[in-house]
DNA sequence: CATGTCAATTTACACAGTGTCAAGCAAAGG
DNA sequence: CCTTTGCTTGACACTGTGTAAATTGACATG
């Protein structure tokens, strides 16, 4: 049946997310998670061909559980430009450790595996899409700084909220969560807004 | 003989730069090398005990013959703050895109690969020590920003020159190598020197 | 009740890539 | 001439992915 289908389904990305979550993201086999969903191997294969296939749909999965459509959203109610850089920064800043161990196993993949290369893709032109329309919105208040065009201001707040970025800053340098939050503020704010005033 | 012996190392590791060098750094196979060396694909087991070991030794070596060190130096002789960050800027920014194929394989590596992890991480903390020297020139000058601390703001400077952004904006945003030089600059003045003057 | 279907199981295997091991060979040097 | 050094060939173990075939157990429908 369906819904039996669906339960199934449902136990192996769960398990693949809780092994993803713990410490060695990148080293979860396809025996491991089918040990962890209380199934064979084999059957793993019968609901998701490929590895690679796996985990994008782990990710799409995670996606729908902590909603990071609405919680992106939000940040479109901000009143102005400002607001909205930072009411974005939190909520995708904030979201990002939420999801780091199963993206740091797409990004792992990527490397070798093409599909999981163009999930990964796509999911961050979906992040890119948040930065231009907080480069609009500082466009639209007038004070985008002029040293870049609104297509370069996009890269550049894009590849500051880089979970690369995030990975280093929180992971590497030690800095706290809140500490990475409020000076990416700042930072963004430093490159992308002009400072006379 | 140890001159017969370093001869066929010195091939090995040019087998490896150029291969690496090619499009896809990460699909390097020992056999691939073994076979643009002209040798067998044991007899590189008999110089580099594994991959990862092969790999840093080859990273070691493309610094030997780009002389990073010398260019790193360079930035050391800049008159003030200001022109040390843009000549260490100049000095790093230039050099990631000669050691791209080996340091994507690297960082492709350090995924599952302790050995791999270890060696990018250390020559990584070399970059940060730069970073270090440029923030500390700035701040003898009383013009790095206030809002961070020397630590801090060496945090920020070295995640801002990661090979990972480069790849980001070059590469993904179609940035061109000179503008992701200048725009870095930027980028890091706006961040990191405080604006009063 | 018989039949078909469907999920999942077990077992087995193919394949790629890393790393190990053993035997042998060719050349240089005492 | 004999030993050492550097390399060769060939075989093999191991891990992990993905494929395939035969089987079981549940359940629904004619």
């Amino acid at each position: 049946m369906s819904s039996a289908n669906t339960d199934t389904r449902t136990r192996i990305l769960m398990a693949a997310l809780k092994l993803l979550e713990a410490d060695d993201g990148s080293a979860v086999r396809m025996s491991d998670i089918a040990k962890e969903a209380g199934i064979s191997r084999q059957a793993v294969y019968l609901h998701f061909p490929t590895r690679a296939e796996l985990l994008v749909a782990a990710t799409l999965y995670l996606d729908e559980i902590k909603d990071i459509d609405g919680r992106l959203a939000a940040s479109r109610n901000a009143p102005d430009g400002t607001a909205r850089l930072a009411a974005y920064i939190d909520a995708w800043g904030n979201y990002i450790p939420e999801i780091y161990g199963v993206a740091r196993a797409l990004l792992a993949m990527q490397a070798t595996d093409e599909a999981a290369k163009l999930a990964l893709a796509e999911r961050m032109q979906a992040v890119r899409h948040g930065c231009a329309a907080v480069v609009q919105a500082l466009g639209n208040d007038g004070i985008l700084s002029p040293d870049h065009s609104a297509e370069q201001a996009t890269d550049i707040l894009w590849t500051m909220l880089s979970i690369r970025n995030w990975e280093q800053l929180t992971i590497e340098c030690g800095w706290s969560q809140e500490a990475y939050i409020e000076k990416t503020k700042v930072l963004a704010t430093a490159c992308l807004v002009s400072d006379e005033n």
